[in-house]
DNA sequence: CGATTACGGAACGTATAGTATCGTAATTCC
DNA sequence: GGAATTACGATACTATACGTTCCGTAATCG
């Protein structure tokens, strides 16, 4: 089952020109037409490549926009001295890039396609994981400040803080803005009461 | 734009029979397939009525699932007389019903679907609303009972307490256990600190 | 009983995923 | 430098599924 790509030493090597134009192609078509639009033909036309170009290098559709995905900016750790500040200067960056990549809408709907997709569900898991990393490293820190306690649950107080940005891209058609960060921080550091 | 039905006076009258063949052999298809694998044709099978028969009631696939996922069950209103209550009931009850139905597939699906469909998305907004002012009713009363702030918004109170929830459904594959109801609640009551 | 509308079934047109094949271009080995 | 090998863009092809259209039949109204 290990298809190792075997590296051959002889032949016409890969273009990696063309690889990284498909990956873009598919980034901005992603952006323009969305998810459930996006055709591999359409890639192959915008990138200047044959389909079999495309399909020599990624199985199906899905991997290849997993891979796209994965160049997308994630969150960047920020260390300001508070827990607050952390988290506001954290998400803040990160919704200001968000509505004007593709990331607003490729986000859902790989999401919701994983759920059948056990195989894109194993490709997603280390990108998603990987994107959540700097907010662990931030709690991480407060805990060692003596900000938060010992025995929080790390994984859960990142839910709850990124819990309101999720529900607003998914359960809603809202605009992701950064002004929406600091009431949330806020209400999820001082909790309903 | 409106097209209404004209609810013509003569002719066979439409099956409701039918009709709800359809919507049940939707559900049920969706548990067992999944959102991406449904198809018209199969739906039209196992309701054992003509493909005609579907696209004359609904315009499109899309529309069809959203009146589907309509029927199924959302948050239910529990009064117990504090609000740490009131929502764990309430999202306990939720929970348990949601692994055994098609909801943890399909509502993924149709977020990550509606970014792309305006029309989708005007379908999808009122039975979201719906689903979600169980949790807004208990959260008033317990701004009237003293229990919250008069100034709290009810909304972003809403999203950090379900917040969590979903951030388990899109971004993992993890299922959704009751008991991982009580931490969330808990937390988001208390804050982070 | 005649007009009208819905029914299940089946054929059809279109679009797209994914495969296969073409002649050509790039690279390595001998 | 030439043969072998692999990738290239392009195109044709197969299979699937949406959505439309037609069929003969069934139900309802006037």
């Amino acid at each position: 089952m290990t298809t190792e790509p075997e590296s051959p030493t002889a032949g016409r090597p890969r273009s990696e020109e063309a690889h990284q134009a498909i990956l873009d192609a598919t980034l901005s078509l992603l952006q323009e037409v969305g998810f459930s639009a996006l055709t591999v033909e359409g890639v192959a036309g915008r990138a200047g490549v044959g389909k079999a170009t495309i399909y020599r290098r990624w199985p199906s559709k899905l991997p290849l926009v997993v891979e796209a995905f994965g160049q997308l900016p994630g969150l960047e750790d920020h260390d300001t001295g508070s827990l607050a500040g952390d988290l506001k200067a954290m998400l803040r960056g990160y919704l200001s890039a968000f509505n004007d990549s593709p990331l607003a809408t490729v986000l859902p709907s790989l999401a919701g396609e994983r759920r059948h997709n056990p195989q894109l569900s194993e490709l997603f898991e280390p990108v998603m994981a990987g994107r959540r990393a700097p907010l662990q490293s931030a709690l991480r820190r407060a805990v060692e400040r003596g900000e938060l306690p010992d025995d929080i649950d790390l994984r859960l107080a990142a839910d709850l803080v990124v819990g309101p940005i999720a529900v607003r891209l998914f359960f809603t058609g809202a605009k992701l803005h950064p002004d929406m960060v600091d009431p949330i921080v806020d209400l999820a550091l001082r909790g309903l009461r």
